[in-house]
Order: structure tokens, then sequence, then C-alpha cells
DNA sequence: GTCTATATGTCGATAGAC
DNA sequence: GTCTATCGACATATAGAC
């Protein structure tokens, strides 16, 4: 109804897909209707169609626009540091705040991984967080180039632990929280400040890797 | 109706277990009957009460025995091996394989984790996971204790890394595989190999860690 | 606003093992 | 004869259709 008249060019796509994020974060896909997201947004449902094609599609747009935020916090911690050791340590904390400070978010991304399997999944990984990954692969990689990482691992690995370290914290912090042996779990900071500690001392060229062979 | 006249004592509940396990791990709780339960048993409703006081219980049930299968895992490394190293090396490798062979049982328990908040989490926590993650925490922490390992980390964390790497790696494998800088997707020897190696190096009192400080 | 469908959970009866 | 696994039918709450 009469709203302010904001003729602001994204302003109503921009609605909608706050709404539509909200509503997924919620619910299953199947269980949030068109219906619902435009009444959440204030708007009429026909006004989703003009910005979005079908439901589909403005899934996408919602996933999409949450890896852009991850992208965004990446190409900072590059442009701020000058080591990649500097560069990873940022990176680690920010994106576990990242995490941390929108949950229904990543709640919402991780039931679209688990619940649907592969088809969904390609798409995903086309349109969503391939850019973070291959970003983040590229900063191990020059840290190789420039000898401040070991050469003989491979980065995707390494990439695949960071970001799985915090996903897993993120996921799991209330049940560690239960854990007498835990007490990070309301510290991520110090959480992330650990895992790096620890995967930074086995990354570094220096360390004496010979006595660990059984 | 005629089946086998099994007088063995656990055969009914064994058979509400084994179906309970798959429906919920393709529905969400609420998704699924204690109707189709029977069904899928091929057993009555009521026959299900009989075995279990409610809805709650049973599914609390089929939890705490995916985690037995996780803790008969551990007391099998520790067993077969000497050095808290191979202990290590022989359960990341033994979990992730566990998580493979029954996808649909880890999708159910991340679903609980995820969907419901800290209700659950906690009655989870308590009488799933609790044994095995202690356990893991009891064994690096007797390889500190014999300076296998180095004692300036917390157990607790290289605990949540571990376990966290495999489950990441499980939950993101679809997606993983259609990035061109992964190689080890379908290769979770070769990516667990990988990561305790890393881990390892990191873990090790002999290497130098003075020159990661910045 | 009523009606229908479906959900959880209960009750009393039955059939067979020992 | 008792005990236990099992069943069909029932009570009750609730969510959605129309």
């Amino acid at each position: 109804m009469g709203e302010l008249p904001l003729t602001l060019e994204g302003e109503g796509r921009q609605r909608i897909l706050a709404a539509a994020e909200k509503l997924f974060s919620d619910k299953a896909f199947d269980a949030v209707s068109m219906n619902a997201i435009a009444l959440q947004a204030g708007i009429s449902k026909a006004n989703i169609y003009h910005y979005f094609p079908n439901k589909d599609a403005l899934y996408l747009a919602v996933l999409r626009a949450a890896s852009r935020n991850l992208q965004k916090l990446l190409n900072d911690a590059v442009d701020a540091h000058g080591t990649v050791v500097e560069v990873l340590r940022h990176f680690a904390r920010c994106h576990l705040q990242a995490l941390l400070d929108r949950p229904e978010l990543v709640r919402l991304v991780w039931r679209e991984i688990l619940e649907k399997g592969a088809p969904r999944a390609r798409e995903f990984a086309e349109q969503g967080f391939a850019d973070v990954f291959s970003a983040l692969v590229a900063v191990l990689e020059s840290g190789q180039a420039r000898g401040e990482l070991r050469a003989d691992f491979a980065p995707a690995l390494v990439a695949t632990l960071m970001l799985g370290a915090n996903v897993f914290f993120f996921q799991s912090r209330d049940i560690l929280r239960h854990y007498p042996a835990v007490g990070f779990a309301d510290d991520p900071a110090g959480y992330d400040a650990g895992i790096v500690e620890i995967l930074l001392r086995g990354l570094i060229p220096e360390s004496s890797a010979d006595t660990v062979r059984a």
C-alpha cells in the first residue's frame, strides 16, 4: 500500500531479495510460496515476476548475493595486507564473523547443499562460491610461488580445510558448547586464531617434517 | 502376517529403528509420521509404542545408534595401533569412510543440528556424540602427555578440526567436484592423507614455529 | 466458519512361547 | 496361565480447503 514512493532503481528488487532470504532461511524451498514472499515484502506476487522470471531464479539470486559477500571479504583481505600469511589470518577471522553475523543465510545455503543432491549443487557451484574458492586458492598459490608457504601441498585442499573449519564451527557450536573440553564455543576469534596457528605451523617451509613419517 | 516366528529379543525393535532411520533420513522429523514408519517396518503403529514411549524417543534412539558406530571406530583404532599418530591417521580414514558409506544417516544427523536450534542439540550432545568427541580428545591428550604431540594446543580444538574436515568434505563433495583446482573430490583416502599430513606437521613438537610470528 | 484429512498417542483384545 | 509382541479401532488436536 502507500509506502514511500521511492523510485530508486533496485529498491523493489532489494526488498524482494530480503524477503525471500528471510523466508527461505526459515523453511525449505518447497515450503515457501511466492505468495508468502510477496506478503513478507509488502508487494504483490505479480511484482516479483517483474523482477525474476520464476521461483528458481529468485532462489539462485539469493544464493548469489550471499556469495558476493564472501568474495568481497577476501578481496579486502588481499588489498589490506602484505604477506600471504596475514591475508589468511585476516580472512579466516572475517569469514567466521560473517557466518556468525547472518546465521539464517548460512543455514539457507547449507540446506540447499544438504537437501537437494547434485542438480542444484552444480548451479550453485558455478554461480555461487566458485569465485571465492578460486580466489582463496589463488592466494595460497601465490604464497607458494613466493616461497612464503611450502610448495608440497595442494592449495585447494588447504582452502577446503580453512573454509571447512569455520563452517563446521558455525554448524556445531550449539553442540560443542556442551562438551566440557571445549572452551572456544563462545570465542570464535580464539578458535580461529588457534586453528590458523595449527595450520600455519604445518604450512611454513621451515618446519621439519621428517619425524612424522612412521 | 505369517512372518518367521522369530522370538529373537530385539528383532522387532531393530526393524523399527531401521525403518525410522531410512525415513528420517529422507524427510524432516515433522514430515515423517509414525504411521509411515510402521508401514515401512511392516508392523502396526501401536507396536512402535510398545518399544518406544513416543516419537521423540524413537528419534533419539536412531541418533544414538548412529553415534555408537563412530565410538566403535575410534576404539578399534586405539586398540590396533601403537602411536597416537597412527591412531589419528587410521581414525580419520575410517571416519570419513563411515560417513561416505551411509550418507543418509549423516544427512539425518546434520538436519537435526541445522534445523532445530538449541533445544534438541543439547539432548543430542549428551546422548549422542559426546562419547566420541571425548574419546578423541582423550587420544590427543595422551599424545601430548607422551610427548608425541606438541603440548601447546587445545586438544578439543584439534578434535573439532579433524571431525570438521571430514564432515565438510562429505557435505561439499558435490560442489567441490566442479572446481577445477580440486582433484580430491573422488579420492577420500587421498584427501584424508593430505589433511592429516598438514595437521601433523603442525602438531609434532619438532617443527620450528618461530618464523610464523609476524 | 465448518469440514475433512492427517497427526500423535491410547486402549483393550488376541495369539503364541514358555 | 502368564507374559510379551502384536493388532485394529479409537480419542483428540490441528492444519488446510472451500
